[in-house]
DNA sequence: GACATGACCCGCG
DNA sequence: CCGCGGGCCATGT
C-alpha cells in the first residue's frame, strides 16, 4: 500500500538532502538537527527512503565513520558499489570508514 | 494502547 | 578487538 511518508521521515529527508555533495554526516548528529537523541528513529525514515536517489541516504554513516548497514551490512559486492559512489563525489575511505575531519558536514555553517 | 522490529549509540568487561 | 546490555524514537501489527 502506498502511504505518504509521515512529518518525521520529512524532516529527516529535508536534513539529509541539506548535506552537501563531497561531505557526510551521522546519524546521531541528524538526530541532534531533528531535536532527537535517537539515530535509530533516523535510520527508520531513512530506510523506508521513498526518494531514494533525491534523499543523498549514502552520505549518512556511523558515528564511527563506518557505512553501516543500507543493503544488509557487509553482505557482499553492494556495500562496495556504495564506496564507489561516495568516491565518486570527492570523499575516501579508509577501509569502511571515513574521515570525519575532512568529510563531515558543517551544519552550523 | 501494548508488543515487536530496526540503515543506531554508548559504556562495560 | 569482540560481545553484551541498556537507552533512545518512530513505525507497523
Amino acid at each position: 500500500m502506498e502511504r505518504k511518508p509521515t512529518d518525521f521521515e520529512s524532516r529527516v529527508y529535508e536534513v539529509v538532502s541539506r548535506i552537501p555533495m563531497g561531505k557526510i554526516s551521522t546519524y546521531g548528529e541528524i538526530a541532534k538537527q531533528l531535536g532527537i537523541r535517537s539515530a535509530r528513529a533516523v535510520g527508520q525514515a531513512l530506510r523506508r527512503n521513498p526518494y531514494a536517489p533525491t534523499v543523498p541516504c549514502h552520505r549518512v554513516v556511523r558515528t564511527d565513520g563506518s557505512i553501516g548497514g543500507f543493503y544488509g551490512e557487509i553482505a557482499g559486492d553492494l556495500i562496495a558499489k556504495k564506496c564507489q559512489m561516495l568516491a565518486a563525489e570527492g570523499i575516501s575511505f579508509e577501509g569502511n570508514r571515513v574521515d570525519f575531519s575532512q568529510f563531515l558536514h558543517d551544519w552550523n555553517s
